[in-house]
DNA sequence: TAAGCAATTAAGATATTAGTTAAATATATA
DNA sequence: TATATATTTAACTAATATCTTAATTGCTTA
């Protein structure tokens, strides 16, 4: 199931700040590291897991590797699981799904 | 953070599934303990936890104790998250906030 | 090729989580 | 009171998660 990936990765303060870094922009591995107190390889392991998540693609580019995030996985999952919840937020539901069959941003 | 006992609250699928139980309706402690294979002790564990979260409130009746889903709490906190990750989705954050300014439902 | 930087993988210590059974607490009722 | 049912707490075990440092892999460049 996917959603236990995703809730998995979100239960994690500095994988939801990673999230929110690669909210505004791609960063390298490096660049995401230097923003925490906390040694590369753990970043690196946070960032496998928000990838195998789905919430985060990477790419190398040199010797460097760019990471992005993948908003409308994480903007569906959540809603989703908000709207499974709280059916009652029938507008919220059909602007869910105009986000969901749009591209990715 | 309020966040962080939320998403920590989510990150297991017994306690998203007890979730959706109450989404339809109000449970006793041991109609939900019925509902999982799982021993009662364990699922009153969880139940604390959600209720540390503020996802749920407890009442005693009797010798039961009901449950019931704190709607609002829940909605808003993965609604808010998701705001802040893809702030694009505009009309989805004015529905959160009207949803906000509701009384719990 | 060799040296250097970026990133990941490996190995291991520590802490936390999630379940179990047994015991305790709270209420209802004969 | 005594007994039964509902629920929680206590004590414990097993599995996982999350760090650390050291070693490895990939790419660039002299």
């Amino acid at each position: 199931m996917a959603a236990d990936l995703i809730f998995e990765a979100l239960a994690s303060r500095p994988r939801r700040e990673i999230l929110a870094y690669l909210s505004a922009q791609e960063l390298t591995a490096g660049e995401i590291a230097s923003r925490f107190e906390m040694s590369a390889p753990a970043i690196s392991r946070h960032l496998s897991l928000l990838e195998g998540a789905g919430l985060v693609s990477s790419e190398r580019r040199g010797q460097y590797v760019v990471y992005r995030i993948n908003k409308d996985n994480l903007v569906n999952t959540l809603t989703g699981f908000a709207f499974e919840i709280c059916p009652t937020a029938g507008p919220l539901k059909r602007e869910s799904r105009r986000l969901a069959s749009r591209k990715p941003g």
